[in-house]
RNA sequence: GCGCCCGUAGCUCAACCGGAUAGAGCAUCGGCCUUCUAAGCCGAGGGUUGAAGGUUCGAGUCCUUCCGGGCGUGCCA
């Protein structure tokens, strides 16, 4: 159950009670002492209604009814109202018959563009957060019972590839040498930019492929199922949903572009500005005040990735069906993304039931405050990336576990390395810059993946001691001690939390909650022996102990991230 | 030039349509292992939220100006 919606909509009835329609703005409580939960919103409304805030108050705690899951509803300062939950309808929501999480009743249908890599190149660091945030949406809208359709959005189509083609015919399209797409690039790069032979060669490659010429065209699918195979070789490493069936690629949408030219015409859309297909809006103004066209054909006649993601808009709404749509892309884009849904919606493509969004987030900066590179200052590849955070994280695990076997030892490396990248990945509010931080990230200390891992591993070992099947445990907590009641509440804090992070599109919020469980369970962990309790009070607490740990089990699925019995 | 984002403790980050005394972790200092994993727990110090105005019962949050940083800005993606 969402308890702050449930609060929510109490006291927000409380207050139509009172002859006030205006929503009641239930909030976590700032501090203990305010309780469980602080209704924020009666001083706004008996403003607006001309009231005094204390009387308008008075008059919402005696209409509302709380009196099943509040001990007490009090107010204070200039109108706040403070609930305090009663620790015996916390236990109920804790019951073994309550499901942990519960699917909405409204399903979305939900495309999210994700990862959506340029196969001209090996996935490197820029790859990581697109493909790890846009995978944990699609796990949590999935936990909440929405329709995900994952969409792969590859760069396969372009400049670059005649180049790389070019480069191939000359290898040889066997050429070893394809093991490496790095490097490949580089040398053809190279090449491009040293010989203009090579350079028209590479040209004139481009041209026969986008005319359908069968030879190109058959190097070039050898060239992208190379490049695909390895990025589903990295999906596969990082734990990430993506499969072969959610590629769609930009190539996908050729037949489409010319389509998307014409019903912007018909639309009464489009104007020629010199020799160019534009859509001038009047939202969008560029220097001196002056309309700032959307280009959609150049004076050549060819497209640019505004038509092809103004194809990609008008499929996810018409074929695939989607009231709801995520492009997780980098912020750079951000006027790019602004400006397609705006003419997406313009020509009709998106109405104003279709939620538009685009998932925003900042750079990966290094130590010194700069964009992430190598030592060498070149971009990191994220094979090595991942090589490197297993490799830490293996160190570690031997140096604290010197007895463990060697394949164990490799195991928790695993997991723990990617769970701790990952972690700080989706950990940061995705909309800044963050300072990518191997020491932080790893450090087992504060807010990271290995803290709430080793929280899960405390739970797994204590039920091993006490030779408990969870499964078998039954009934509904007791909660008298402090560290108790204060577990409790996190642990039915789930639904809202879940529901808040993806209403945002924000998992930090979930991270922020399991991190706070985690604490939360840390301190009952000391406070409250389990296993040597009297049996009515270990039975009890082993109930919370099995809720802790299904929802960190649950928090860190949802945001891709593995769990191990012992570290 | 114009537009968007950002600026919070020494460092890394929080702060849910504007809510009460701005919170964590790291680092620093001090406690806690004969008891379920000390990769842990408990406690202390640390702030003019870049600056100045404004709006109001109330501003880190909204508005204006300025300073500093990042990213964009008609035919790359």
């Amino acid at each position: 159950m969402n308890l702050r919606a449930e609060l929510e909509q109490r006291v927000s009835a409380a207050l139509q009670a009172s002859g006030v329609d205006a929503p009641a703005q239930v909030a976590p409580a700032a501090r203990p002492e305010f309780g469980d939960y602080q209704a924020n919103g009666i001083m706004g409304a008996a403003k607006r209604a001309g009231m005094k805030p204390r009387a308008l108050a008075e008059a919402v705690v005696s209409a509302a009814q709380l009196d099943d899951l509040a001990s007490k509803v009090e107010i204070a300062g200039p109108g706040f109202i403070n609930i305090h939950l009663r620790p015996d309808y916390l236990a109920s929501m804790l019951s073994s018959e309550q499901p942990l999480v519960e699917p909405t009743s409204t399903p979305d249908r939900v495309v999210i563009d994700y990862s959506s890599v340029n196969l001209a190149k090996e996935m490197h660091v820029g790859h990581l957060r697109s493909t790890i945030i846009g995978d944990a949406l699609a796990l949590l809208l999935e936990a909440l019972g929405h329709e995900v359709i994952r969409q792969n959005h590859v760069g396969d189509w372009g400049t670059q590839f005649g180049m790389l083609l070019a480069f191939l015919e000359e290898k040889g399209e066997d050429s070893e040498q394809l093991a490496d797409l790095e490097k490949f690039y580089v040398a053809a790069k190279k090449r491009f930019d040293q010989d203009a032979d090579f350079a028209d060669r590479a040209r004139s490659k481009v041209v026969l492929l986008q005319g359908g010429d069968p030879d190109s065209k058959r190097l070039w699918q050898r060239f992208i199922a190379v490049s695909i195979a390895h990025c589903n070789e990295i999906y596969q490493r990082l734990g990430v949903t993506l499969r072969d069936e959610h590629i769609m690629p930009e190539s996908a949408y050729n037949a489409d572009l010319s389509v998307v030219i014409e019903e912007l015409r018909q639309q009464g859309l489009l104007s020629e500005d010199q020799g160019a297909q534009c859509v001038f809006l009047d939202a969008f103004k560029g220097r001196d005040d002056k309309p700032l066209p959307v280009i959609v054909q150049k004076s050549d006649g060819g497209y640019l990735y505004a038509t092809t993601d103004l194809a990609a808009l008008r499929y996810r709404v018409q074929k695939l069906g989607a009231n709801r749509i995520l492009v997780v892309v980098g912020a750079e884009q951000s006027l790019h993304f602004q400006q397609v849904f705006a003419v997406g919606r313009a020509a009709g493509y998106a109405d104003d039931e279709t939620r538009l969004e685009h998932i925003t987030f900042g750079n990966m900066l290094g130590p010194d405050g700069k964009k992430f590179s190598t030592r060498a200052g070149g971009v990191m590849k994220l094979s090595d990336l991942l090589d490197e955070a297993e490799q830490r994280a293996t160190g570690l695990v031997a140096e604290k576990n010197p007895d463990m076997d060697a394949a164990e030892c490799r195991e928790v490396a695993r997991v723990v390395g990617l769970g701790a990248l990952k972690y700080a990945d989706l950990s940061k509010n995705r909309t800044s810059n963050y300072v990518f931080d191997w020491d932080q990230m790893l450090s087992f200390e504060g807010n990271t993946a290995p803290y709430l891992q080793y929280a899960y591993t405390r739970i797994r070992s204590l039920l091993r001691r006490g030779g408990i099947d969870p499964d078998k445990l039954q009934g509904q907590p007791v909660l008298t001690e402090p560290a108790e009641v204060a577990l409790a509440l996190r642990l039915a804090r789930l639904q809202e939390v879940l529901e808040q992070a993806a209403a945002d599109a924000m998992p930090s919020h979930l991270c922020t909650y399991l991190y706070e469980l985690a604490s939360a369970y840390m301190s009952f962990y000391e406070q409250c022996p389990v296993l040597s309790a009297d049996a009515k009070v270990r039975d009890s607490r082993l109930l919370l102990c099995r809720r802790t740990m299904q929802t960190l089990k649950q928090g860190l699925d949802v945001l891709g991230i593995e769990t191990i019995e012992r570290m």
